[in-house]
DNA sequence: AAATAAATGATATGTTGTAACATAGCACAG
DNA sequence: CTGTGCTATGTTACAACATATCATTTATTT
């Protein structure tokens, strides 16, 4: 049993346990994210679906699918690149706090950190200064990956 | 002299001081935008030059505008809501750090603000942590508004 | 097996953004 | 003033991202 089926494994416990169910459409997308270190968009991963399992997904199935594994914690949606990317966490059986994302310009590579909480709370102090109110804590920035840094010197 | 002319002239100087031209088209953009304290999509302006000016521009031409006006650091894009929104400090003489941006979910209303240089710090060092580069720090962060708080409320 | 609910398919359309090439208008050398 | 070149704008076409709606299939319950 390899990585990924391990990983599709716990999320399928996840889903379970609530009622919810990990179909064989969703777990390809699941799998097609974890896969790939990089961000991908809908249309590449019905791409992906279609070379891996010779399966032609309609857009419209992945954005539900997307959805869906979402609302699950399985998968983030970064707005920054108008892609997706599979929770790093999915095997973690500990709750997470919501994470940040470090996303390669070039290459879409994306790396999931948890930033100090002091830190976070300072950016918190400074919104609502502001007078406004934070939705939520998923920043997304606008990196250089190691490889790609690398390239550009 | 209204707000808004006043701030136009300003954000001409700032062109003429080397050598790029505030077209009308171009004013008539930004003037779109200052006027607005929301976010406004490329669509959006065409709407407004469309009621305020009678002008109908083509997509491509707001596009084009819009990466000028970017280019002059008059306008900044919000990517986290693919709109676009004028620059907060186009009438000040000093030169700023790359802002932030607070945007409201509910209401497309917009923040600039100036995090604290520690805290900017301390992200800096959370990417580098993950071998990462910080392209920018131009954070955007989905918030609410308090009108938006209030309503919810 | 019938009733019900959940998931997926099919089709159309909306929204955001770019590529490629054509035209218009100004600026300045001759 | 006239050609030449540059910058700005227009036009068309299309790529990429996303949602609405209704039909059909599959799974679950009774």
């Amino acid at each position: 049993m390899n990585h990924v089926d391990r990983i599709i494994g716990h999320a399928e416990q996840h889903c379970k346990a609530h009622g919810a169910r990990l179909t064989v459409k969703r777990k390809q997308v699941l799998a097609g994210l974890i896969q790939s270190d990089k961000a991908l968009s809908a249309y590449e991963l019905i791409d992906v679906c279609k070379q891996q399992f010779g399966e032609s997904m309609p857009a419209m199935s992945v954005y539900r699918i997307l959805e869906f594994l979402e609302d699950e914690h399985l998968v983030h949606k970064l707005s920054l690149a108008n892609k997706y990317v599979a929770c790093a966490h999915i095997s973690c059986s500990h709750e997470h706090a919501v994470p940040q994302f470090l996303i390669c310009r070039q290459c879409s590579k994306v790396k999931e950190i948890g930033i100090k909480p002091a830190t976070i709370d300072e950016l918190r102090e400074s919104v609502n200064e502001a007078g406004f109110k934070l939705v939520n804590t998923q920043l997304e920035m606008n990196c250089l990956c190691e490889g790609c840094v690398a390239q550009a010197a």
